[in-house]
DNA sequence: CTCAACAATATTGTATACGATTTTGTTCCG
DNA sequence: CGGAACAAAATCGTATACAATATTGTTGAG
């Protein structure tokens, strides 16, 4: 846990702090976030951490059990599923937007992106790498200047982290940085129509890459689980 | 406001009651949502009210100031245009999605859909037809079997009743009613591509009722808006 | 009379106390 | 010894008290 106790923990900065180590794989799904537990570890009351937790289950990455406690979401392979839809209808028209704004700038903010997910990756940071992968496409919603869609992007990514950690298989990983390399430079030739293809493309590997016609449900009740 | 006091409201209830009033405008935008005044209205603490006004603001239909309290929310001319972006990334190719798995029963609610919007528009009830209007789009969204893009569209239809009650200009209005019915005959007909093609065009005759190149802003502050 | 400074009021922000529910641990009967 | 009933503990749900902040009202100097 984050454990520093000398910052001024708000409500929205302890919901970054959380949702980024959800998004790592510091808290993989079905880690109880208890909220004494999580009101010690920041130094701030129940009614903050609370706060905290509500926001994280609106965005689908906590789930609330009524006098249970919080849990970080195990997304179902229906969830899983419908969240990569979500993302195919919204991701590679964004994209498209994305390249007709592209300025050098934004240009060398996703490059360094690629960059830093390659040190990662090198260092054995995979939860960092993941998560600037993740933030690439966000990063694209932004340079579409679509905060609202980029809103909802946001939110998916984050839940797409939930989903890899449940249903990825083994692969090569490093189809994820190739695809954003092909995506930088359609960006950069200003290729709208090969960016909205690639990110479809990119989207569909995605999905081929997780194991989703598989039976192992994340228990819901490890009673259920067991009885078989 | 509500003030059944008999009921056992929880937080969920408070949103969904809050939610309604909001997008049938009997809570304009701009209105304060005072805690102790809401906690009154509905017989709880503030506790309560707090985490629903927290839930209302994370789908972006109340704007909480700090230290000032919870509006309704009063989206920008860019923030109208960006819900209407999202709508028309997510909506069409969900309709499309919808008539492939249209039942009899499904098309039988939409049907009563629509004429519960024929009475209450005759009713001179303009607000729950609204809402009626809003709840046909989220219908076919549950039709389509996407919770996930359900659940944003749902968001978006209460965000553009709220961007309706800023921006709408009289216009016809029985041109809503007739799009919803052009749609249901496309569902009628198993018909995909007609379904995603008239969501198509009937989100831009939605864009094009509205009034966005106007500069009347919503006033972000008082002092602004009378300095001209 | 105008306006700035200050005081009073109202409202939100946070912490904490207490009650309700669930979980866990123990006991006692069969 | 096994299991159901009961007791104890832990945890969440809600209300309330108090502090922080913003708004409003008042006063007094210029």
């Amino acid at each position: 846990m984050s454990t520093i106790e000398t910052k001024p923990w708000t409500s929205e900065t302890v919901v970054a702090d959380l949702e980024r180590a959800i998004h790592e794989h510091r808290l993989p799904p079905g880690t109880k976030l208890g909220e004494d537990e999580l009101g010690d570890a920041y130094g701030i009351s129940r009614t903050i951490v609370r706060a905290a937790l509500l926001a994280l289950s609106h965005r689908h990455l906590v789930e609330l059990k009524r006098n249970r406690g919080a849990f970080v979401a195990q997304p179902s392979v229906r969830e899983a599923r419908e969240v990569f839809e979500a993302r195919a209808l919204l991701e590679p028209r964004t994209a498209h937007s994305a390249a007709l704004r592209m300025t050098d700038k934004d240009l060398a903010l996703l490059q360094a992106n690629i960059r830093d997910e390659h040190a990662a990756l090198d260092a054995g940071e995979s939860g960092r790498a993941l998560f600037l992968s993740g933030q690439f496409h966000v990063e694209i919603a932004r340079i579409a200047d679509q905060s609202t869609i980029e809103t909802f992007i946001s939110e998916l990514i984050s839940r797409s982290s939930l989903i890899i950690a449940l249903y990825w298989r083994r692969r090569a990983a490093l189809c994820e940085t190739q695809a954003h390399h092909a995506l930088l430079d359609a960006f950069a030739r200003k290729d709208a129509a090969a960016a909205e293809e690639l990110m479809k493309s990119h989207l569909l590997d995605l999905v081929a890459s997780l194991d989703l016609h598989n039976v192992s449900q994340p228990p819901t009740s490890l009673r259920e689980a067991l009885q078989r």
